[in-house]
DNA sequence: GTGAAAGCGCTAACAT
DNA sequence: ATGTTAGCGCTTTCAC
């Protein structure tokens, strides 16, 4: 039998609203009393139930975070560890505890998010991740839910969601150019999951650098697999078997780039030599690769921390219009890119 | 305002006992009157509200995961996303929901886990580490609360916590052998956190392989760093300064194990020409490393499944005696050992 | 088979 | 500054 507010205020000799009123840590209440209840409450050990402050608050002090499907796979990219590393930072600082989705197919996850919502097991929701046509958006939108998303919501809905992202367009193009002033006209594009928004974004600043450089974009230079170590290599095989391969390649994913590089090793391919490659992430393994990889930092924690700060803010204030954050990314130069002159 | 259980008794004609009845799908309720029910419901839009469900019940279905408070690292290490892969897959099946620690000290994860613990925030608890002296098993044993620990509890604990471990000690001993009969005489030991369990258990594997050997042991090729590349790296340093370095390396965890490879490149020290590498836990990096690194699975996934069902035994019920599981390891041969002869 | 009513442990008017 | 009281939304005896 657990020890209850009641049980507090008996032995204090105080009504439980009294009891209330010093685990809030009201002005109203004298200092004097303050310190008999607090006695009262460590010599009986009592703890508040979270259950019952829950039910009367109606809230429950809880972030519900949304790992992607993919997350059997998901799990495996670094990318997730660190996101979710910055959401706990930040939770933690606010004092919210974090409930993550376990469903393991896109309508396993549906169902549950529906269900944190609805059942209020959580005040607010992070998705980490956004695709073309995905549920969730509009069925958070349609309950006024706070939520906010890691990565872009659809054009349409820009305004109407918070999130944070990366200026994706302009972080491809970044890289694209970097190749193009090393001499590189011949640039693949190897792109993660064709649904995403970063991909489409990474693809559109890919292209405007070219454009932009007076260089005609290949079409048989675009390929998309998933962000996995598998991809890269099915990418590589597919862009070297080409009449004309790439001498470079923009990579969606220090793991893809991983895969891409490893492939290009088996076929005695040279980097950065013969192939330049760039990717984007700058996840820990990539400084580990062989050569080191260049690639974009992307600040992914920053990406976490900010969005649970955003996510915060809409909770306190459901009313508050949506926001959204762009983090900056950094270029990590190390040895997987060479000059072409 | 949300629709409560009222309302649906109203609309269905019924009383609130009855919709809480269908609910629960009581036996003792007309097939007529749950399909009523069950048509209010839904055109009501009802859901039930599991914070005041989690009152009455006394339990919230969840399951709290604790992540050691080097978490800010851990989280670089791959270990601990595969755990929760595995954690997550067995919680989803139980109809679990996770709750996960974002504690970033010793003294924060102690003070959640015993908010979490005497608040009922969470059925149960999942430890995803173990050391020597850590307070919080003795904590929970004293709240008796359901708890199951991802390695061992210290040796006077065994058969009264619920675990689930690798044979740490058979581990150590086979990777030691292995190298042992590619005659290699001169095995560094490079162990991860000198706290942990499993860096005593280890050791104690080494020392079994050697003596079984008769092979002497010396005290200087046993190091212990944190497990990072980071560690792995002054580990190398410390060793291969000495007057007759070791041919051939024991290494905790794969992290650290890239980077003792890493070091040795920048050493000129060929692998597996001139020192054997060979490590714990078979990450997806190893493989990727260069050489692929030659490692010991240990079924990482499976460590958190398996917990997760323990777990839920002494949830469902708290009297029954602590049951431990031990999972397999399996020698993954890569490119990182060779023979001495 | 179904309803009435009490109560899980807490908070927040409202009263004093 | 403190006590009284009425719920929060649900489950569960206990009646009938």
């Amino acid at each position: 039998m657990p020890i209850t507010i009641k049980d507090v205020a008996k032995k204090a000799n105080v009504a439980p609203s009294t009891v209330s009123r010093v685990i809030a840590n009201s002005t109203r209440i004298s200092s004097k009393t303050k310190e008999n209840v607090r006695a009262a409450m460590s010599e009986l050990g009592y703890h508040p139930n979270f259950n019952a402050r829950n039910l009367v608050n109606q809230s429950t002090n809880m972030l519900g975070v949304v790992i992607p499907s993919a997350s059997q796979t998901a799990f495996h990219n670094p990318f997730f560890p660190e996101v979710l590393r910055g959401i706990t930072a930040k939770a933690h600082e606010e004092k919210y505890g974090l409930y993550v989705s376990t469903g393991q197919t896109d309508r396993e996850i549906f169902a549950e998010v529906k269900e944190m919502v609805q059942s209020k097991r959580v005040d607010g929701v992070v998705l980490l991740y956004s695709k073309t046509d995905d549920p969730l958006v509009p069925f958070l939108i349609q309950e006024s839910f706070p939520f906010v998303v890691v990565g872009r919501p659809p054009e349409p809905l820009l305004t109407e969601v918070s999130y944070v992202n990366n200026d994706n367009v302009k972080a491809a193009k970044l890289v694209t150019e970097y190749l193009l002033l090393l001499g590189h006209q011949d640039i693949g594009f190897i792109g993660g999951q064709k649904e995403a928004f970063v991909t489409l974004d990474h693809k559109t600043g890919y292209a405007k650098a070219l454009e932009q450089a007076g260089v005609p974009l290949t079409e048989d230079y675009l390929v998309y697999y998933e962000e996995l170590i598998e991809g890269g290599q099915q990418a590589v095989i597919e862009l070297m078997a080409l009449e004309k391969p790439p001498t470079s390649l923009v990579v969606a994913d220090d793991l893809m780039a991983l895969g891409v590089l490893r492939m290009l090793a088996e076929m005695g391919i040279s980097v950065p030599g013969e192939v330049s490659v760039i990717s984007f992430n700058n996840v820990m393994v990539s400084e580990l690769a062989s050569p080191p990889l260049t690639t974009l930092d992307i600040h992914i924690y920053q990406l976490g921390y900010k969005a649970t700060e955003l996510l915060k803010e809409r909770i306190v204030d459901p009313q508050s219009p949506a926001t959204s954050a762009v983090v900056g990314h950094t270029l990590v130069k190390r040895q997987s890119c060479g000059s072409r002159r």
